[in-house]
DNA sequence: TGCGAAACGGACCCCGGGTCCGTATTGTTG
DNA sequence: CAACAATACGGACCCGGGGTCCGTTTCGCA
């Protein structure tokens, strides 16, 4: 399958696109004011571009978060520990989940409005299907926790978008909120708290 | 505030609308597919009705959701242990938790329906707050659990209509659900897993 | 039985996602 | 550089669903 390279004036329209969306959700109050026709306003294009370079809303939203997700992504596909794949289990966990809490709390926006795309749940996204993967096989490394598919599913329900905008808005603060999401993962991988929130952001 | 008496016609046709309404969510696939004008033609009432009875669709689904909810929050507020409020904390955790569940279990459509009402986040409905506050408190009451606060609002995440819907659908049989959740609960509370899973719901 | 208040119901409006197609750009070939 | 096919552009347009309006009907009280 060869695909074949896009046109120039497609490409740089596309890369409009996706800019002009990164700000109007990072300065949005709600995501659903964020129409399709506003983006393709601010982006300087015709809708009819707009849809045929992502195909809907959902495509849309998808690529953006992809595209904010990739740093991330590659920290932990390839990158050293304590997120990287060479990290040990009991280490990992609490890394994996506290990116995923960093991501959300600062894509905040964007999450909600991925999450909130009617007709499509979460968890039928690719993205979730990954990061769960990823946590519950590291879970189920480490000794005495049972049901590692459940609990990476629980971990990973702790990070909702929703959540942490609701607990954002309550005025908590993001090392606060790393913190205590530390503490709760060290309760069920049955380990004492580790007092670090320092670092990745 | 003397809150006069609606007429018959109007009692009559609230209820009509509350039973189609109910049946509706309960058979369809997807919610977003019971459109206002359908629950009207299945009450055999005007859209107009429909809509000076509950205000607009997420104050239907909130009311249907309220008189579902009815039993357990009797249960929860005035009823004997382990749900009522005489319960022991570390007994009624779990008990809060497995009777959350099994009401999100039992009405998966419905509940997903109001958490998918864009531009409502779920944690600003009331019954949310509710249902935190009390699992707080409990928690609170445990020795050996910090950060109750968050800690409730992450046990609540475990038990969210689209995550239900999500195992649900891949196979994950009800009784199932309700052990790996109680397993779960109880490496939070730091209490062994106990075996019960049978009874209420 | 008469009458005002309250409720009814469906035609109607609005708005946003998604499509269509005539026009403009690209880049390739001689 | 000229001509032409392929590709992309963009905004007028369509459609479906939530929510409103108002002429008509029903209720309930005297």
């Amino acid at each position: 399958m060869p695909e074949r390279k896009p046109r120039k004036d497609a490409a740089r329209n596309r890369e409009a696109v996706l800019a002009a969306a990164d700000t109007l959700f990072a300065h949005c109050e709600s995501p659903e004011e964020v129409t399709m026709a506003d983006v393709a306003a601010a982006a300087g294009v015709g809708k009819g571009t707009l849809f045929r370079a992502f195909g809907d809303r959902t495509g849309l939203l998808r690529a953006l978060y992809a595209q904010r997700l990739e740093p991330t992504r590659a920290a932990v596909e390839s990158g050293p520990p304590p997120l990287g794949p060479d990290t040990p289990p009991l280490q990992r966990v609490p890394a994996l989940l506290d990116a995923a809490l960093c991501f959300k709390f600062e894509n905040r926006h964007l999450a909600l409005a991925l999450e909130e795309t009617g007709s499509t749940s979460p968890y039928q996204a690719g993205h979730y299907a990954r990061w769960h993967a990823l946590l519950r096989d590291a879970l189920a490394q480490i000794p005495d926790v049972p049901d590692a598919d459940f609990a990476a599913h629980a971990l990973l329900a702790a990070v909702r978008a929703d959540l942490v905008e609701h607990l954002a808005a309550q005025g908590m603060r993001r090392e606060v909120l790393r913190a205590r999401l530390a503490d709760f993962a060290a309760r069920v991988v049955g380990s004492a708290p580790e007092q670090d929130a320092s670092g990745s952001g």
